[in-house]
DNA sequence: AATATACGTCAACATGGCTGACATAAATTT
DNA sequence: AAATTTATGTCAGCCATGTTGACGTATATT
């Protein structure tokens, strides 16, 4: 039995009153909103458990993405695409190194910046959750024909603020959201 | 100028090698997982900002969002959507409780449960963030037509685990994923 | 030679997760 | 009526991951 005892805002309950010039106030996209809450809880679910066995956490399998994704991505870069300090970046960074699943490389042109790179084990470890990842999208994705995964493409790209975008960001939006190919 | 040192990882370098027996694994979608991170991060860093102002985390947002759509929800269903303990609900929603956002009444039929509701200045703080996440869900949408938005819809539902769904997760669902109307 | 940059690190602190233990009131079962 | 279970609150402490501020070192730039 359902046993619901809460009830549920009608969108007519929340809709603003119209003004007398006639102009209608957007209505709130409670469906949009919530459906984006209880689908990124999910998908960053999957990965939880994994990272949990490797005793690694969120941070770290943002990091190990993007590495991967990027190869040869400087310290500063992550920075950028994290939005976090260099100080948080710094702990789960050694944890990784130390551990084997990233290594760092001088640069060639300025041997000050540390270039990053997955190891094998880092790749292993990527592949394995981006996997997971993949699985739950192609089952959202499934259903949708070829006009349907691209509204879904365009809607993700809209919701992505485009003005000073990190470099990372940039490269993702030359490609108009689309898998880089060579 | 781009300025990128960086690589980018193509399709075709991480396509795993087929089998001999023909079957394609399923190529892992790089591109929505990393819209989806980008998407998140910047629909949820909207309400940050508000929130600061008020002295008030995620943790309040998610909280006041759910007491808001689903008034006289109870604390144990709550726990539920959020999926956290009631020691880390208590914290946050002890603070909205003696700040006046929100507001307990006992059931009437078991008078142990504390039914939860926002006050106006409660619904005020949830209008203002909704505003904000609405402005941006209505600007990625723009461009779409209606079987295109129902693409979206449908994408997002998918990607929500639909097994053992928790009361409200359920409410929704059952309106497949549209905002309830009276 | 002086200054700026890329990165690393130490210390301290805040938020928001977690576990375990225990208390109270009200409902349910025996 | 007594025992037990349930819904909630709370104390204490731990952990992960975010923050600020200060400072060091190597390298690049001026």
């Amino acid at each position: 039995m359902a046993d619901i005892n809460f009830s549920v805002r009608s969108a007519a309950a929340t809709k603003a009153n119209p003004e007398i010039s006639g102009a209608r106030p957007a209505e709130t996209r409670w469906d949009i909103i919530e459906l984006l809450f209880f689908a990124y809880r999910d998908f960053v679910g999957d990965p939880d458990d994994v990272l949990a066995e490797f005793g690694f956490g969120r941070a770290h399998h943002r990091v190990m993405h993007f590495v991967h994704r990027y190869p040869g991505l400087k310290v500063a870069d992550l920075l950028d695409v994290l939005r976090i300090t260099k100080q948080s970046l710094g702990r789960v960074l050694k944890q990784l190194l130390d551990e084997g699943y990233i290594v760092q490389k001088a640069g060639d042109a300025d041997r000050r910046q540390r270039l990053l790179f997955a190891t094998p084990k880092g790749e292993a470890l990527v592949a394995k959750l981006a996997g997971l990842q993949t699985d739950r999208i192609l089952r959202a994705l499934q259903g949708l024909d070829a006009s349907g995964v691209e509204a879904v493409r365009k809607f993700l790209l809209g919701m992505i603020d485009h003005d000073d975008p990190d470099k990372v960001l940039e490269a993702i939006l030359r490609a108009g959201g689309k898998t880089v190919k060579e």
